[in-house]
DNA sequence: TAGATTGTTAATCGATTAACAATC
DNA sequence: TAGATTGTTAATCGATTAACAATC
C-alpha cells in the first residue's frame, strides 16, 4: 500500500471503526485466526461487510480479491494508520481513583504507548510510584514535558482544575490532551483534545433503556 | 410538547448531542445564564446554530420563535427525553481503581440515578463502604437487582471476568450494561450494552495528533 | 420598524449499502 | 467450474446546512 487515496479525506466515523477493528483483531486468539474475512470482521462488531470493505478501501486496501485478510497485515496497517507505530510517550495528571486505574491500564503498552509520568498535588502522593512510574508534583510537568518528549497528556483531575490543568500542559508544549473531566476545555486551535465524557454514554444508555422499556 | 413527531425516529448523532446539550447545560451558572440563543449553545459546543435547532425540531422544539431558549425547560425537556426524569437505581460491579472511581462519581445523582450496590469477588474488600453503599460479593448480585429494582449494570470487572459479569446481570434481570472492560460483550438482543471502550478514544487521538504533526 | 430569534422546509452534502467485476 | 472473496463504482439513504417565514 502506498500512499495514494491519503488527501481524500477520511470520514471520522472511518477512523473510530478503524479503532474498533484493531481492538477487536488484537483481541483474537491468533493461532485460530491468522486469516478473518469482511464478513467474519463485520459481525463481530455488529456491522455489515461491505461497511469494513468500504472503510478499508478509503486506504487502498488491505488485501487482495479472492483472499482473506491476513490478520497481521490488517493490524500492521491499522497501526500505521493511527499513528501508533512509533512510540508515543504519555503523562496522566490527578492521581485519585481514575487516575490509578488508567495508570495500570494494560492496553497502553498494546498500541505503543509508554506512561512517563504521574503527577498530582497531593503532597501524600507525591514520591509514590505505580508500576514503577515515580508521582511528581504538577510543578515539575514542564520539565518532565521536555526530557520525555511527551505527546498525550491525560486529565484525570477533579473539574475544578481540568482548565488549569489543561493550560499547563499546553504551555509544556504538549498538543493533545485526553480528558476525562466534564467540562468541555477550551484550547488553541492547534492542540487536538479527546473527550471522555463519561455522562455521555450514559445518558445514551438511558435513552436506549426507556425505548425499549415503552415498546 | 405534546407526544408529536416521537414516531419519527431519532437520529442516533442527535441523541448523543442531546447528552452534551444537557450536560453543557447543567454546567452553566444558572444566574447568568436563565436564557440561551442556539447560537449560543452551539458556540458552547462546537457545531453551528443551525444543528442545534434541528436536534430540537425533533421533539417539537424547545421554545417558541422569537425567544431564546429557557434553560430550565431545556434541561426539564432534555432529562424527561433522555429517561432521567424518572430515578433509576444501579449497581457497580468490580471495585478495583476503576469502580471506585465510578462509585465516587459525582454525575450519578445530577442524572437521577442512584448507585444501590458494589460488588466484588475479593473478600478484602467485601464488607467496605463507599459513599455507605456497602460491597458485597457477587453471589448477592440476583436478589439486590430484584429488591432494589435495578435497571443499569456498571462492569468495570477486570476483563477476564466481564462476560461472565454480563451473564449474570443479564439473568438477574438487568437490562442495561455500561460496559468498561474492551471486549465486545455478547447479550441478547433485548439487552442494550453502552461500551466505554477507552483504546477508541486514545486511538483516534493518536491520529488526529499525527495529522497536524505531518501537515 | 429593524434586529434577533425559533421553527420548518428544502437543498446540499456525506456516509452507507448494493451491485458487480476481478481474482483466487 | 462453482463458490467465496476483495476492490470499486454507483445507488440509496440519512444527516447537516441553508434559506426563510413567523414571531417577538
Amino acid at each position: 500500500m502506498t500512499e495514494k487515496k491519503v488527501n481524500k479525506k477520511i470520514p471520522k466515523m472511518t477512523i473510530i471503526r478503524l479503532a474498533r477493528y484493531l481492538n477487536c483483531l488484537s483481541l483474537l486468539p491468533r493461532e485460530l485466526y491468522k486469516e478473518i474475512s469482511s464478513k467474519e470482521l463485520a459481525s463481530k462488531i455488529g456491522l455489515k461487510p461491505t461497511q469494513v470493505r468500504q472503510d478499508f478501501h478509503h486506504f487502498g486496501g488491505f488485501g487482495q480479491a479472492g483472499y482473506r485478510y491476513k490478520v497481521d497485515d490488517l493490524i500492521k496497517g491499522m497501526e500505521e494508520i493511527l499513528g501508533l507505530d512509533r512510540s508515543q510517550n504519555l503523562i496522566i495528571v490527578g492521581v485519585g481513583h481514575l487516575g490509578q486505574a488508567l495508570a495500570n491500564y494494560r492496553k497502553f503498552e498494546d498500541l505503543g504507548l509508554r506512561l512517563v509520568g504521574l503527577f498530582d498535588t497531593n503532597p501524600r502522593l507525591v514520591g509514590m510510584a505505580i508500576r514503577d512510574v515515580k508521582v511528581r508534583d504538577i510543578d515539575e510537568i514542564p520539565d518532565i514535558v521536555k526530557s520525555e518528549n511527551v505527546s498525550i497528556g491525560v486529565i484525570a483531575t477533579p473539574t475544578e482544575s481540568a482548565q488549569i490543568t489543561a493550560d499547563l500542559l499546553v504551555s509544556s508544549g504538549i498538543r493533545g490532551l485526553w480528558n476525562f473531566s466534564p467540562i468541555n476545555i477550551l484550547t488553541p486551535p492547534d492542540v487536538i483534545i479527546q473527550n471522555e465524557h463519561l455522562s455521555v454514554g450514559l445518558m445514551t444508555l438511558s435513552y436506549k433503556l426507556k425505548q425499549i422499556m415503552s415498546s
